[in-house]
DNA sequence: AATTATTTTTAGATTTGTCTAAATTTTAAT
DNA sequence: ATTAAAATTTAGACAAATCTAAAAATAATT
């Protein structure tokens, strides 16, 4: 079975949602969407009858066992071009997911699977998140502050807590942004403060309080 | 400008036509396109609006300078494509022309001119066929038969022309297919056979008229 | 509980790209 | 130079995906 352009962002939408709410309601997605709840009706009468979705008029509707597998279909290629756009093509990372968002829609699962060796079968994208393999598995995805994180194991930093103008600043100061890979070498008893390396640059310290701040995921 | 992908094929395909015929006819593009000449009537009075082809009703058309620096731009798109898929993905070289088709349409100028740096800038694809740089500029394809190319340089083998089957049961024999890659070691005077090798094979020889049908390409 | 507000759906229209069938123009053949 | 054949265009219809405006259902408020 193939969907179209339009049936396929619907139903990734849908899937994204239902990770929040488990039912899905029609201004949520249209709103997600940039459409109209007209519009959003249309197409979930559509994937109703192609068994995508359970939807009740008026009371909501999440994705069918078929429509998570469709949609989990999706998302690995989204993530696999996203992955592969920043590692090959060295985009940065906050320009990816545009050009994914057209590249996931090209059907050819050969193409795909293909990709997939290609890169190295990666776990998880340029923004963390987890890529399903070939039967639609993922890892789940796990997010440590860097307080708790182990030692030398790379870390790639997915979200900063505090955002305030002296935090920012700091970060910016040690080089650590959304995406940075690192690694803990070394964990201070005293303090608690530790000493982190950025790929090949001269290894710093970090107090506790930064690190609690600092979240990042187990690196692929 | 962008255009949909519906124009961007019939765009593509006039390229390809009035490269054979300098003016193009309805019927022959919806030939080529499998459409009803209808439809293409109708595609024709939309390219013609937007300044794309040079049409006047029942006297067939051609693409305006415009309408080409645009075909050149899409195929560009589908020859970077499928070099990617040949050189990178491992694809066979005749699946990768499915697949491109469907990649070509993917508008991001930033990712093809990535990739084009990615791959190294190739100046032909996997079939031989010219790709066009960023500024539309073609090295032109020039094709030679192998009883008349030079020594010691890369070849491509574009085209066989005797077809027959006692042609095909040689070339087979001999492992030679189109888009083998080999280079003439040795010319021998006396009656003109060549000594081919192929990639890390041991050489071997064929004669002047096995030689003057198969036809390559300057690798680049 | 009745009324108001919000959400969702229905009805009807629009755009894009296609089709079939009929009309028109051009080309070929007697 | 007519007529027959072929190519092309026009006219009208249809499916997909969207929209606006209005109606219906549900939720919230007094």
């Amino acid at each position: 079975m193939t969907y179209s352009t339009s049936e396929e962002n619907y139903i990734k939408e849908i899937y994204h949602l239902q990770s929040d709410t488990d039912i899905v309601s029609t201004n949520a997605l249209s709103a997600a969407l940039n459409t109209r709840p007209a519009s959003t009706t249309d197409m979930l009468k559509k994937l109703k009858k192609k068994k995508l979705i359970n939807y009740q008029p008026y009371k909501g509707f999440s994705l069918s066992a078929e429509g998570i597998k469709v949609a989990l279909g999706i998302v690995r290629r989204h993530r696999l071009w996203e992955f592969f756009l920043s590692e090959k093509l060295q985009f940065d990372w906050d320009e990816v997911h545009a050009v994914a968002e057209e590249l996931e829609h090209v059907s050819s699962s050969k193409l795909i699977d293909k990709l997939d060796q290609f890169l190295g079968f990666p776990k998880f994208d340029p923004h963390g998140d987890p890529i399903p393999d070939v039967n639609g598995k993922i890892e789940p995805k796990v997010t440590y502050s860097l307080a708790e994180y182990g030692l030398n194991k790379l870390a790639k930093v997915s979200q900063v807590l505090n955002q305030s103008k002296e935090m920012l600043d700091l970060l910016s100061h040690n080089k650590i942004a959304i995406g940075t890979k690192l690694e803990i070498k070394k964990r201070f008893g005293f303090d608690n403060s530790i000493e982190i390396k950025i790929s090949r640059q001269a290894a710093f310290t970090i107090s506790e309080q930064l690190a609690k701040n600092i979240f990042v995921n187990n690196e692929s």
